[in-house]
DNA sequence: ATCTGTTTGTCATTAGTACGACATTTTCTT
DNA sequence: AAGAAAATGTCGTACTAATGACAAACAGAT
């Protein structure tokens, strides 16, 4: 889509692009590809964190779980985005939880074999930093809006930058496919399912966006825009 | 202290260890160092950001400021700390500022300097990496303090982290020194400032704390990491 | 020592959201 | 196709914490 924004790009760089043949064929002998259905965990919290994931296909969350069982999602990982990348950082053990949210293909390089990988291919290594510079980035945006907005504004918010990650511009409009559940969108702006409902409902009185089950509309992104502050 | 925690160690690994005398004596050519006076900025949001800094002496607090001018600060940089590191990675403006909160030493690089540096001592790089991605683990908690925990909570996670950060035991008692302002603490802990008043007047009434202005003691941090959760 | 600005302490009021309850609709399973 | 399970829509109630207002304590300057 035409106005993708800029962070989608650094998002979505390719970590990998501009390897030459050889090393690019070393890469597929280090990494295994698999086949993952729906609602499959990939891995959990406090497992040992010894793999780095790319997804190709499909849709995966990543979550955290309050002591008093409270779901909260830290990211949804799209076809292209790595996840897992703290392991490269750090021996310890997950603090998340990933799980597929639709039938999945996910491309795995264990730990070592990719700290022997970006040894060899050094320019991997800013890229690598700039990634995780990068998820910084959104981790303070995500403080910044619990700290500054209002339940509404954090709504709208995600509802933007969600159009913005994943959305079809269709005319005026801009198409969002697979939609999230209620309680996702609440698990991901720190509300409750029930505000979540209601906030959504008055969105689509005001003529702001349109929904069902399984798509969204963003009908006025500019209007959105102004009130998410 | 002997109870500092693992997490403060990491923080405040010296980023320059294992240099080589001539690295270190490069190093010192391409440092400023400054004596800044109590509240002075360093640098502002939007300026370009061009330098990682050290401090050497004294505290620095970097903040954000929402559109309405409500104040978040996002971390409190204690003598040994690095900050301004996301310039490293990035080529963009600061999106935070940051504040003396006491009279202070502070070394510059700037971030031409530093690239070349780390150029020729590629090991910093995994460093850098580390200290990043430690960031961000503490990035994480605040959001998960911030989604799952009360504001009560909140103060009380803040006043055991600060004393396992700069605290000084004695017998059984931690001591803090240069205490924080409440309206501080608030802007910590994302609660009004009044908030913070009534909390640790109910701490104090309770015994787990005793506090003035210019400083605290934790009397049961064990009974306050109880409630911490 | 006094004046001035800052920080703290305390209160009453209000706003924003969580939560529980339940009906309704949709989706999945067999 | 029917029954079960999941997700949505809509209430009312309850509670947490923000806000505004003000007095008291303190700190810095002259």
């Amino acid at each position: 889509m035409a106005d993708k924004s800029k962070l989608w790009y650094l998002e979505n760089f390719n970590l990998f692009e501009g390897l030459d043949q050889s090393n690019m064929e070393r890469l597929n002998t280090i990494t295994t590809m698999q086949d993952v259905p729906k609602s499959q965990p990939i891995y959990f919290a406090q497992d040992p964190s010894n793999s780095i994931f790319f997804l190709k296909k499909g849709r995966v969350k990543l979550t955290r779980t309050s002591p008093d069982g409270k779901e909260m999602i830290i990211a949804l990982i799209n076809p292209g985005d790595v996840f897992g990348e703290m392991s490269i950082v750090e021996d310890s053990q997950r603090t998340d939880y990933a799980i597929t949210m639709d039938e999945s293909l996910i491309c795995a390089i264990s730990k070592n074999d990719f700290r022997d990988f970006i040894e060899k291919n050094p320019s991997l290594n800013l890229k690598l930093t700039k990634l995780i510079g990068f998820r910084m980035r959104k981790y303070t945006e995500r403080i910044e809006g619990l700290v500054f907005k209002d339940a509404y504004q954090r709504v709208v918010s995600f509802l933007i930058n969600l159009a913005e990650d994943q959305g079809k511009r269709i005319g005026d409009e801009i198409f969002i496919k697979p939609f999230l559940k209620h309680q996702d969108i609440a698990s991901l702006t720190a509300c409750s399912r029930q505000t979540v409902n209601s906030i959504l409902t008055k969105l689509r009185e005001d003529g702001l966006i349109d929904f069902d089950r399984r798509k969204l509309i963003i009908k006025d992104k500019n209007s959105l825009q102004k009130m998410a502050l």
